[in-house]
DNA sequence: CTCTGGCACTCGTACGACCCGAGTGCCAAA
DNA sequence: TTTGGCACTCGGGTCGTACGAGTGCCAGAG
């Protein structure tokens, strides 16, 4: 177990290492912090600190610098979330009050996050799994063809061709588009699927396909939907990363590009709380050097979706997690009142 | 005037620079051209070229490479556009027919112009105001709230909330959506204003100040779209600028999360051709050292959107010239046939 | 008039020697 | 357990040198 002291010295090379970019040595550290001990007991402290994992040397005769174990022990213990500015929550608050649709919400969240954080970006588009269903549309294109559009609670709207296998009448159209509704208004997306099950049978047999058909177009679309959309901002802040840089920022913007490992780069972060993964905790190793915070957010307690930003290990966390709780919460209420 | 010769030296020179990245020189011209000529005549030919501006040294005693000019000369007179191989045509065919929607459609476009030019693709979505409406639907959300929605030609479909001065009868609801049908269905976008210039006359009193709301709602869709949306992909490919890295990645980075700087620099695309900017032809100053290659695409001879990517100007003309070209050509065949 | 070979000159880069200073580890004393 | 002292390490900066690629110019040949 590390003492008490021992924990402060490594706080303040986390601190200090984060403002500076440059490996901090014994003396730099009492000078800068009032530990109330000299040099030579923070280097026997280093030392220590170095045996544990916790901190390492670039070269020898240079300073140390945080590892990955060193900041998830300083997430984890030594550093709190530091809450916002109030001018900062104003400016959020009357940013993000300026929307005028989902696209504009989420885009605006995105820009302010990555904006706050001097860092990349990235928030989810609201899930429709945890959505409910507002209205369902069935328009006649063509006497075998007919377009579904599905909208959500959260405002979205998502449209499919369907291509029936028989023609279908405007009489049974106007039938089934009633019926679905009656049944599917109102209730979540999981439900769906059980709440439709029986709907073929009450038809015509010759329309009974087409009916299916339609079905199975809408339950696709909903569990497509799994695969969710993202939007990001602020990879020109990649550009701050210092020194190490084409190695560092390379793989970064290739993950940006995939869409799948950032849904999974979210999709770790934990249900109800803030995730923050760590350097190498990261499960895709182009992001090995980098760091994510990420967390939920939703409307009236329920998490419909996740944001995050991307930074270097080397990143401000009290702030950074600060500006993304407060986001989260922000576009929340947003969300819940539209 | 510049004699054959000399152009063919500057032509040698743009190749090697693109191909090497480095300076080159008169006798490594010599060597891997067959010129003909000795190295000092290369010289002398080399000192005109810089004289009139198409070529420069960066420190004296090096190489010379070519100008933002000298490139401009390089495109216009000397390259012609490279055609891709039949093996490329082929995969661009089966890559773009696999697309289900719209959006697939520009998202495997962006990615496939990203990987063939290794370079940042941008494409911008089919333009609404040039295509036809498929349809326009109307559905009651409330009394008084209408959703207003419209599929276009292209796939695309947009929506908006309506609110009514006045709660508005499903008859005369069912009216509307008739009446506007018939009038708008397979027309222009651009037409559709004055086609429904005088419905609210034919509706009773009561329900015209609705009908106005839904039209305005409508035209307001239609000029909205102006504002287009636009992909990009390929940011990954910024990394193999070389070794001026920093500050030339910055500003295009910043520059790609301005759709309006992107909107313009696609717009100056030239309605028939092939549109080439290079460095400071480009009116956005982060630009300045990168070309943008831009053209338009769409379905039948006619332009719906542009596409293009944005490298450094030390990049391949005919080559990326070659793959923009073939790419737009795919995807308007696509469009067409959907 | 144009091309060519030769030659002196420039200058950027790579290499090695060198010094400096920050930082360390260890040890003996308080 | 803390502290001050001390010898040691080693990365980074500076300077000087040698090298070589590339140039411009010039005189002579075609």
């Amino acid at each position: 177990m590390l003492s008490e002291r021992r924990l402060e010295v490594l706080r303040a090379i986390v601190q200090d290492y984060v403002g500076t970019e440059e490996p901090v040595g014994s003396k730099a550290l009492t000078e800068r912090h009032r530990l109330g001990v000299s040099p030579a007991t923070v280097r026997n402290d280093m030392a220590v600190l170095e045996e544990e994992g916790y901190i390492a040397q670039p070269h020898t005769s240079a300073g140390r610098i945080p590892t990955d174990k060193g900041y998830r022990l300083f997430v984890d213990r030594l550093a709190g979330v530091k809450p916002l500015s109030t001018p900062e929550r104003r400016a959020i608050q009357n940013f993000l009050d300026g929307a005028v649709d989902l696209d504009d919400v989420v885009g605006r969240t995105v820009r302010l996050l990555a904006q706050l954080t001097r860092q990349v970006a990235i928030v989810q588009y609201p899930s429709l799994t945890r959505s409910t269903v507002r209205h369902v549309e069935l328009l006649s294109l063509a006497p075998a063809r007919l377009m579904l559009v599905l909208i959500t609670d959260t405002g979205r709207v998502e449209q499919r061709l369907v291509d029936c296998p028989a023609p279908f009448g405007e009489a049974a159209l106007a039938d089934l588009r009633a019926r679905l509704n009656s049944r599917v208004v109102g209730r979540r997306f999981t439900d769906v699927p059980t709440l439709v099950q029986d709907l073929p049978e009450s038809f015509e047999p010759d329309d009974r396909g087409t009916v299916s058909t339609v079905l199975s177009t809408l339950l696709e679309t909903l569990a497509e939907e799994a695969e969710e959309r993202l939007m990001i901002a602020g990879t020109a802040n990649l550009t701050r990363s210092g020194h190490d840089f084409p190695l560092t920022i390379r793989p970064v913007l290739e993950a940006l590009e995939e869409q799948v490992v950032l849904l999974k780069l979210l999709g770790e972060a934990n249900e109800s709380g803030m995730a923050v993964r760590i350097g190498h905790e990261n499960a895709y190793e182009g992001l090995n050097s980098t760091s994510v915070v990420s967390v939920g957010y939703g409307s009236g307690g329920e998490t419909v979706a996740k944001l995050g930003v991307v930074g270097p290990t080397r990143m401000d966390y009290p702030g950074t997690m600060g500006a993304v709780r407060a986001v989260a919460r922000y576009v929340g209420q947003i969300l819940a009142e539209s």
